[in-house]
Formats: C-alpha cells, sequence, structure tokens
DNA sequence: CTACATGCAAAGAGTTTGCATCCGC
DNA sequence: GCGGATGCAAACTCTTTGCATGTAG
C-alpha cells in the first residue's frame, strides 16, 4: 500500500520540504505496518531494501511526516515514540501485558467516556489523543487458568 | 511528609530486599513529588543532600518500590516513565495541553468504560493502568475565545 | 544552481550492568 | 558473616546533530 504520490509531495512541498525517494519509502513503510510502527520498526523494515536508508533519515522523515499532518506520533507502551498514519479513524489500543498483542477498538468505544469528561469536568479531551490501555487478552486470560 | 518506616521496611522485607537509608530517601523524594516524578525529579531532588545518592540507585530503588507495590510506573506525557505512590485511589490525569495543568479524576469516573471494554473486546484492563488524558481545560478554552 | 536532504559518525540523553566494596539483618 | 545494596564507571539503547556530499526543484 502506497500514499498517492502525487498528493503527498505536494503537501510536503507546500510546508517548505522536498519529496524524495527516501521519503516515499518510509511512509510507505509505515503504512506496511497496519499504519502504526516505532522509528526502529520502520527502519527494520527498510533493511531488506537494496538500498538501505540511515537512522537518522528514519527520525528525521518521520518528524516532517508528523508536520505535514500525514502522520502523528504517541506513545506506546514501552515508553517510546510511535508513530502512525494520519487520516484514518481515531483508535485506540489494548496491548496485552503478558504476550504483547496489541488489539486496536473504534473511537466510539471511548467517545462516551470522553463526553462525560466533558461534562463532569469541564475538560475537553482532544479527539487525537492516543489511548493505550494495559490488560490482558482473552487468551492469556484462558491461559492462566 | 514520609511512610512510616517500620511498615515500609516490613514490607520490603517481605519481599526479599533490606531496608536502606537510600530506600527512604528515595521513597520520600516521590512523596514530596505529589506522589509522581520521573526518576530525574527524584534524582535532582536527592542533590542538595549532604549525601547524595547515585543515580543507579535511584533507578534500582524505583523499580523496588514497584516490585513490592510502594509505587507504580506509568508513561509521561514526554515518553518517559513515570513513578507514583501507590496505595491512593487509582486515580487518572487530565493534562491541558495549552497551560500544562495536570488534574486528576477520580478512577470510576473510568470504571465504565473499563468495563464495556472487558465485555465487548474480551480483554481485561489492568486496574493499575495509568490513563492521562491530552486536551484543553475550562480556562483555557475561554481564554481562546 | 541553490537550498534542502542524505549518510556518516559522533555526541547526547536516559537507563542498565559488572564489579568491588559496604552494610542490613 | 552472608547476601543483598551501593557507588562508580562503562556499556547500551534511543535519538539528535554537525558536516561534507548529493539531489530535488
Amino acid at each position: 500500500m502506497s500514499h498517492h504520490t502525487r498528493y503527498v509531495s505536494t503537501l510536503i512541498r507546500q510546508h517548505g520540504h522536498r519529496m524524495t525517494p527516501q521519503r516515499q519509502l518510509i511512509l510507505d513503510a509505515l503504512c506496511d505496518a497496519r499504519g502504526h510502527a516505532s522509528p526502529d520498526e520502520v527502519y527494520q523494515r527498510l533493511q531488506p531494501l537494496s538500498s538501505a536508508i540511515n537512522r537518522a533519515t528514519v527520525y528525521r522523515t518521520l518528524n516532517v511526516l508528523c508536520e505535514v499532518g500525514l502522520a502523528t506520533s504517541a506513545m506506546s507502551n514501552t515508553s517510546h515514540l510511535e508513530y502512525e498514519i494520519a487520516g484514518g479513524k481515531p483508535h485506540r489500543h489494548l496491548v496485552c501485558q503478558v504476550c504483547g498483542e496489541t488489539e486496536q477498538i473504534p473511537h466510539n468505544a471511548v467517545a462516551p467516556l470522553y463526553e462525560r469528561i466533558s461534562e463532569e469536568y469541564e475538560f475537553k479531551v482532544a479527539e487525537q489523543t492516543h489511548l493505550t490501555l494495559l490488560g490482558m487478552c482473552s487468551q492469556c486470560e484462558h491461559a492462566a487458568d
């Protein structure tokens, strides 16, 4: 899967940056990773390529992608930054503390909570807030018995 | 503010560890920091002491405090680990992206969400999961108009 | 052809670890 | 006195930066 090159390069140039093959590859890698990955995961995915891309370029490019709005950053469960493709529906993560599996849940599962907080605490929760809940998935819970 | 030395040392020894002056000081520092701080904040708070404590000891002790249940770790909004004094009611944070103010909300505000996720996604959310929501507090929202 | 992007290496944060010494119990 | 805890330094991971070279526009 790959973003439309035309659209992407236009967007990047509108923000005073340039389109490069590396940036396209990094964007593609992020898409391939189900839309979210750590800088290192992106880097690893690019290694098999004949022209492996430098780590520094991965970091710099992920920042640029966030700056132009193609990606967003969020905190992973390992206390490091993760990057996500922007534009999709907002979603939340459930991370199993036992097996490490990540499950995604749609935004509307948490929307009622946000509304309630808005009403009761006069605090407007940002839509793009990344929410990661730690716990135990059903498989591991069954296995624990 | 300081935890009861007797209780703390008993708890620590029950887990096969020993009570030391450093551990008491680090625990006190965590309490003084309104109950939550990063490893570095704890370290900085200890610097003025005549016998400054080593960074490695701070890290090791914070781990021990979590292990015995006196503290818990959570992700801060800067993508680093923070530690909190445990024992209080579980609570969640609302962090205003504009002014940086942190507000705490009680656990029961989010409990319904956890239940719903348990039912719909067969995922048991860990009670001690730290939840930080970013957004805008009412004061900043009014100021923005 | 000019300025931004890249690769490389080195520097910086934050955190962990090996080991000799110290000290709680 | 034994075994865990500390201090110190070094190692390690993750991320950023300086600089020469490459390349998009």
